[in-house]
DNA sequence: TTGTACGCGTTATCAC
DNA sequence: GTGATAACGCGTACAA
């Protein structure tokens, strides 16, 4: 097991300097004279040093290391933050511990991902429970979500407002005529999240005077491709005309089930999905669907992290609690 | 920044003992006195005690972290590799550092990732340079690669077998009597991989007392779904009656655009895809296709990797070079 | 501009 | 069974 072998001992000993000039050059400190810069460089060079990172981690206190907790890596709307968060921590030298936290193994993923001392945190999580918060608080380590928005408002978090969103595309079917619109998800997006996907359905119920109908609200396994068989049919059997869809997959899913039915897309009908993937553009017709920056999201929920964690050059500046991201929602064929 | 601040010392004060008792506790060591480790047990849950990785990670020479490398997450055939990797990995408590390595990366990224010391790493790139080979090499750290073989047959890998896949796909084609198929790929597939696809190609071909005709070989800048409009056009203005296509994105892509374009599938041109992800079930006609174990693959180089790494239980096993896992073609509506 | 010496939190090797 | 004590490789006052 002996892997790494040159040290910064041996550099210096070879360069003839002390392992503290030797530091000042790896570091980029500018307090060395040229020459012996130049000179600990071609020692650095001959002997293909390294530094170690996990020594330098420990001695510094800083391992330029951020996690990254998220609930699926299959799952496009994920993968899109990921790759957001990965650009951007690529962009300032951070490395990523990358996380997959499948059903409830968030809390034993974010306390073994703590004790390995990353500066930060980003979390995309449908769930904070105390214990995560808790965790987090106790070791002080920046965090934010990606996302979601905390419910106890203290945890910095970039989202979109998908109350809004989700409003605006439900109100829009209404709009044209549509009498009953069903609500079909993942039972956690069925909750009153703020800014929730639930809650804007029914703030698009309540402002065009319907109400709640619990035979509307569609409950699917998951938001996986396979899990619309079932939640179609339930649909199908219901009274509704147009659905509001929570994720591309499970969209794509109803969508092709109700047509392999015999019914039309849109014209007996409507689907809105949620994320625009471009599952929405495979899938025909294509898709009407809210459209959430999921990259920028990633992309912001990272700045901000590198912020949270003192880039000394930024501490001055005013960092949001909530950063709600501008959405679009793109017409296709789906909807009239 | 001071963040974990109870360290091994502290338990040990109060628990009256040293710190090589609570280490030997903490790691589980047999050598200690059930009624000491009783109370140093209480004193780590009093204090709230967190061992430090990092520390840990110095003095032992191991950080029970694995490297991975992708070349993008966001694309499914690589995200479902991730996904086995991670199940094995959260198995053995290791965790995993992942880096994103698009377009030439790749170099920069190991080197990052090496210098963190990871115990192991699983690499998906689609090619091996010199400089990664010579940097994995100096630092023996044990590697796996899943989803490419090692021109030089040094790394162990995890792969399938593409090129008799492929082959028999296309042969399947030529065998309804198609007298034309083309290869779509991006261009990395374009090359001669061992048991790559386009030898696969090449081979059906010569079984098939076929010439290799350029004209059929067409290449799409990359394997994302809007790449497909271009090669779509090509495939269109050739002779080909049918295409096999590398990527679940590009082929439905060439899928949708063909018949956008007042095609049939498989009628006017048959479609072959290469890697059974979702969007094979999703666009219409569903896809037939190559159908590689992409969750297994991932999964068994990380249970190859954690044998590499030393578990000494396993240190007795023999490690196979090339690991070929079985693949099946499944037949849907794309070709008749 | 450069060097000395201590500390980071843990594991590991000895003795006892 | 248990306890000193020396690594692990590096950063960083503090001195010079």
């Amino acid at each position: 097991m002996n892997k790494q072998t040159v040290t910064i001992y041996d550099v210096a000993r070879e360069a003839e300097v002390s392992m503290a000039t030797v530091s000042r050059v790896v570091n980029g400190n500018t307090n060395v004279k040229p020459s012996t810069r130049e000179k600990v460089m071609k020692v650095i060079e001959k002997l293909d040093y390294r530094p170690n990172a996990v020594a330098r981690g420990l001695a510094s206190r800083r391992t330029t290391t951020v996690g990254v907790i998220i609930p699926d890596i299959t799952n496009l709307y994920f993968s899109s933050f990921a790759l957001g968060i990965d650009d951007i921590a690529a962009m300032y030298d951070y490395s990523i511990i990358m996380a997959n936290a499948d059903q409830g193994r968030e809390e034993k993923v974010v306390t073994d991902i703590l004790s390995r001392q990353v500066d930060g945190l980003v979390y995309l999580g449908h769930t904070m429970t105390d214990k995560i918060r808790h965790e987090v608080e106790r070791t002080r380590t920046p965090i934010v979500l990606a996302g979601m928005i905390d419910p106890e408002g203290k945890m910095p978090s970039v989202h979109i407002d998908y109350e809004s969103a989700v409003a605006e595309a439900v109100s829009r079917l209404f709009d044209q005529g549509i009498e009953d619109v069903a609500f079909i998800s993942a039972p956690e997006y069925q909750v009153d999240d703020e800014l929730g996907r639930f809650n804007g359905y029914k703030k698009a119920l309540a402002s065009h005077n319907k109400d709640l109908d619990s035979a509307l609200c569609l409950t699917a396994e998951n938001s996986r491709y396979r899990a619309a068989e079932e939640v179609g049919q339930e649909l199908i059997d219901s009274k509704a005309q147009a659905a509001m869809i929570i994720g591309d997959e499970l969209a794509a899913g109803v969508s092709n089930y109700v047509q392999d039915k015999g019914l039309k897309v849109p014209e007996d009908i409507s689907i809105v999905s949620s994320n625009n993937s471009i599952i929405t553009e495979i899938v025909r017709p294509q898709l009407t669907t809210i459209a959430p920056p999921l990259y920028d999201i990633g992309a912001v929920a990272m700045r901000i992290l590198t912020k949270l964690m003192g880039d000394k050059s930024v501490e001055e500046e005013v960092i949001e609690n909530k950063n709600i991201l501008p959405y679009k929602i793109i017409v296709r064929d789906s909807t009239k």
